[in-house]
DNA sequence: GAAATAGTGTCTATTAGACAGTATTCT
DNA sequence: AGAATACTGTCTAATAGACACTATTTC
């Protein structure tokens, strides 16, 4: 048999979450060459006989510490010749979306990690490393486009959230305010969109809020729009 | 330097056109094994000091002749152990829209290549090589899914063409039918979707159409809705 | 003229967005 | 009471879908 070309399979991870009402993206300090010193999205080398999602589980547990809850899917490959100072290195991106979790544990090869609020990665306050600056913008993209068309929202919410809680998610990653009045009407009359639990929550002052857990629908039809005022 | 671990990486092409009112896909006849016989998307390895898009474009101009005016996307990656009985050969699989081409060449490593209507693909009539099954019903989705919210569908239609052989691209890719004069107010009244050019066609009897050539607008707002009647 | 396709007009039920108003809590 | 948040109702302009109608061609 001819031998085959070779080149090294990694997974990275763009993994969001809402802190203090803004989108956080999670990165590490790495702690050895290349680019150490420099921030970076967790990730690590696919082993051999290992499945790519079965790849990106395990380096997202590594970093978080959890293993379930957190909804996971594949971004974008890219495989640009010199991305990687080491070698043909190609890099298999995903997409993680999770509700607030403590400040994360570093790696094995991580000198540290922690969020880093969205607004100042994608400004390019921030020094990564490799390609990642272009993969979290790709990352951001697919999170914001998928909020309209499907019922992902609630996962950056535990369990059981609030109307109020959802809508933070979308003005979050969108940017923008929502009317909190037509918000409720749209997602409340979405049939699948969020069941009601049957429990309230007070949250300071106001009425309390009745608990929704995530419908059985993915898809939303009609999508609720970017364009809201 | 430690040594790293080593996979090879191949890309691998859902190239889908429209012939004859029917959704058709490119697929070659391998002609060495593994699989020798069955059929396979049109692919191969990507070469050292190569960018993954470089290698979908030099595939899909080798397997079509074709250099320009194909879209082509990435679509997804796939890396399950044991897909390829060579070892660990991870692919990156992209989604191209056609024209209406000619009948395609045969690659070097193929007995042969043909388009094959979706509906026979789709169904499980062909034997496919590899998990190339399920990359083509993700190619499938994807197109279907892009058709609702982008004005995607005008790359499977020439330079210039006409309102109904963009609708007929619509009923191919859905599957359904869908009323004439509600789709000619809805495309030439979307913003920047489709331009006139000024000619008129005639084909067969019929008041001859007007032509149109593609809008600079990606995504439509609001998207055509896939449940029409 | 008949048949076929292109394109326009119009009606109706539904929806998005704006915003008034009611309900229930904390301070 | 006053402020704050949750939730409901209502109005209006815009839209989707249904379908009648006109326009222009071939046979």
């Amino acid at each position: 048999m001819p031998r085959l070309p070779a080149a090294s399979v990694t997974v990275d991870l763009v993994v969001l979450t809402i802190r203090d009402r803004a989108l956080h993206v999670l990165l590490v300090e790495r702690g050895i060459e290349p680019f150490a010193g420099a921030w970076a999205l967790p990730g690590g080398f696919v082993l051999a006989d290992e499945d790519l999602d079965a790849a990106a589980h395990r380096e997202l547990a590594e970093e978080t510490g959890v293993r379930h809850g957190i909804h996971l899917e594949q971004l974008r490959t890219y495989g640009a010749p010199g991305r990687d100072p080491r070698g043909h290195v190609v890099t298999v991106a995903w997409l993680a979306l999770a509700p607030d979790l403590d400040e994360p544990a570093a790696g094995s090869d991580a000198a540290g990690a922690r969020w880093w609020p969205m607004d100042a990665v994608a400004a390019g306050d921030v020094a990564l490393a490799f390609d990642h600056a272009a993969i979290v913008a790709d990352g951001l993209e697919r999170a914001r486009a998928k909020l309209e068309y499907s019922s992902l929202a609630a996962a950056f919410c535990p369990p059981e959230f609030t109307v109020a809680q959802l809508r933070a998610v979308y003005e979050a990653v969108w940017g923008v305010a929502i009317d909190p009045r037509n918000f409720h009407r749209k997602v409340t009359g979405t049939p699948g969109f969020v069941e009601p639990t049957g429990g309230t929550v007070a949250e300071g002052a106001g009425r309390p809020a009745r608990l929704f857990r995530r419908g059985p629908t993915d898809t939303l039809h009609p999508p609720l729009t970017r364009a809201q005022s």
